[in-house]
RNA sequence: UGGGCUAUCGCCAAAUGGUAAGGCAACGGACUCUGACUCCGUCAUUUCAAGGUUCGAAUCCUUGUAGCCCAGCCA
């Protein structure tokens, strides 16, 4: 036997500009191995541009060989929450990131934080200031202009070193003195500008207690957090690129011996869809959806809710790329990444959104039949199910039609269609009711047809899928689109967003296949547009439900110009 | 009118001085037990603009233009 040559394409994959960076740098030796992180704070849930950091740095230090950590940057206790802390870790742990033993808290690293604000007080380059926080501002200048040095920046080392410390201690009140790096006051970088880097907050933090009543600021903390974790390349996004200097300031200043370095990334943002924990945490708030997980939205939790498999997720930020160009992904995309996943994975039911009952005259009355339906046609080893068809079915509102538009190939009076898995049937007419809508629609079928094969041969050249209308499960579909108009774009010209009224459509009508595996499970399904699958994979039910030519709700038939 | 960053097809995005990859979308056509999927084809003489250097420029230089970020004791 000849061995199947398969000549696998090679794809071929350019690096991108980190992936560019690191291979320099291992090159040039300046690693031995790397080490990456995802650092987030604990107030709020993750959407999908955390899945891209998530899964860049994640996707990195497997590519080279190193580790991945997964950091809390917990130095600010008014915002954050445990509740958030455990849906951060769930989230990435779907994804598929894997931290191992490697948990990290900021507020483990207080200590040596403390200290490192020490040794730059001690090198004379950090002092207490007194001044007062609208003051602060006034001395910072402007993005023009420079400016100038605060009264306290000469204090002595001795007295920075005990005012420090009773910082510490508690004897000041939040907001009456701050610990601020020297540097340049009249640097055009306006985080150069002498930063505070530690403020007194008496309040109590969620790990640590009351243990601190002084907290590092971002500047400082994320550094040395990075270099005590060993962390080699710090990624962040475009917004972080101004405090670069300040990050390599600290690392530099406090003498790390393997500084790492900061690089930065544009975030993903995607066409129709808010992101933005601010936005989000509105429509929630406000009620507009149901909560973080509400299908609408793009957040990790309604991703996975909706279908939304971490393989698509993982394969939609691969096909985005990374660049430093801001930038707005196509919502289609996304879309393409979960239909590619999901059509050969799971089986294919189906469901009737907007029915019209249809009834075959020549069947006999009472009889149910169950026949033989592949679950997916194009994956052998999904198998197959039995499914019940008798007199009266239901099909789809729109695969009738009274008057057929040109090269119309579903139902219309006299012609003949394959109802999907069962029998060649031919329409011989309908009934309206006096507005005129069509109320049943009438065929006969072939017997001959079983399955859906012609003995003599013969071809339809349309198919349609039908429930039966005595056993199918009546539901409450839930229909999503987007939550931003598609047309409009996401703001309106005040800045507010721009909700879609439309997003969300109960359909109180629908048939769905009853025998199916944990169809009773379910109470309600949601079908997704834009997608032929639905899901509602909250409370450990079944997951992802794919089903027949749900996308036709959206485009169903283009008119042949 | 300070500083930092970015500009390549409708949307992402490669190309690292050698003659504009790829994906999504769109559009044709073939196939089809859904009009989906699959397959096959089309889709940037030109890279924000104008000059310059060069045998050769998306890449280098000059001058513009547009967009994003920065004046938290947030991250």
């Amino acid at each position: 036997m000849e061995p199947e040559i398969v000549s696998k394409e090679k794809e071929v994959v350019s690096k991108n500009f980190i992936e560019q960076i690191i291979e320099k740098d291992l090159a040039e030796g300046a690693y031995d191995k790397i080490c990456t992180r995802f650092p987030p704070e604990p107030n709020g849930y993750l959407h999908i541009g955390h899945a891209k950091s998530i899964l860049l740095n994640y996707g990195l230090s497997q590519e080279y060989h190193g580790q991945f950590n997964l950091r809390f940057d917990d130095t600010n206790p008014t915002k954050e929450k445990l509740e958030f802390v455990e849906s951060i870790e769930a989230d990435v742990r779907w994804l598929g990131a894997d931290w191992e033993d490697r948990l990290f808290f900021a507020s483990d690293y207080f200590d040596q934080m403390y200290e490192a604000a020490v040794k730059l007080i001690k090198k004379g380059k950090a002092y207490v200031c007194d001044l007062t926080a609208d003051q602060i501002r006034e001395y910072r200048g402007t993005l023009t202009e420079p400016g100038k040095d605060s009264p306290y920046r000469n204090r002595s080392v001795e007295e920075n070193l005990d005012l420090f410390e009773r910082m510490k201690n508690g004897e000041f009140e939040d907001g009456t003195r701050v610990l601020r790096a020297k540097i340049d006051m009249a640097s055009p970088n306006i985080n150069m500008r002498d930063p505070v880097i530690y403020r007194v907050a008496h309040m109590e933090h969620h790990r640590t207690g009351d243990k601190w009543c002084i907290y590092p600021m971002y500047d400082f903390a994320h550094p040395i957090e990075d270099a005590i974790e060993g962390v080699t390349h710090s990624i962040c996004t475009l917004e972080f690129e101004d405090h670069r200097p300040l990050y390599d300031w600290v690392v530099r200043e406090l003498e790390y011996s393997h500084p790492p370095k900061q690089i930065e990334f544009a975030k993903l943002y995607l066409t129709n869809v808010v992101t933005g924990k601010r936005y989000i945490k509105k429509l929630v708030e406000e009620g507009i959806v149901d909560g973080w997980d509400d299908p609408r939205l793009v957040s990790i939790a309604a991703l996975r809710r909706r279908g939304f498999t971490p393989e698509s997720i993982r394969r939609f930020v691969e096909l985005c790329g990374v660049s430093k160009a801001n930038s707005s992904v196509d919502y289609a995309m996304l879309e393409y990444c979960i239909r590619e996943d999901l059509k050969l994975k799971k089986p294919r039911m189906m469901a009737v959104l907007d029915p019209v009952k249809l009834v075959i005259d020549n069947y006999p009355e009472g009889e149910i039949e169950y026949l033989d339906a592949p679950n997916n046609l194009e994956n052998e080893s999904l198998g197959s199910r039995k499914i019940p068809f008798g007199r009266e079915l239901y099909i789809e509102r729109e695969d009738f039609m009274e008057i057929p538009p040109r090269k119309y190939f579903r139902m219309f009076p006299g012609n003949e269609v394959r109802l999907m898995n069962a029998y060649l049937v031919t329409c011989t007419g309908f009934e309206k009711d006096e507005d005129g809508n069509i109320t049943v629609v009438h065929c006969t079928y072939d017997p001959q047809t079983r399955g859906g094969n012609a003995p003599d041969g013969r071809k339809v050249k349309g198919t349609i899928h039908w429930v039966c209308a005595e056993k199918a499960l009546k539901a409450e579909c839930r229909l999503y689109e987007n939550i931003i108009d598609e047309e409009k774009g996401v703001y309106n010209e005040d800045g507010s967003l721009n909700l879609n009224p439309n997003s969300l459509t109960v359909l109180k009508n629908c048939y769905v296949e009853s025998n199916f595996a944990g169809a009773e499970a379910y109470d309600s399904f949601q079908f997704v547009r834009n997608g032929f699958f639905c899901v509602d994979s909250r409370d450990s039910r079944p997951d992802a439900l794919v089903f027949n030519r749900i996308v036709s709700l959206k485009s169903s038939f283009k008119l042949p110009k």
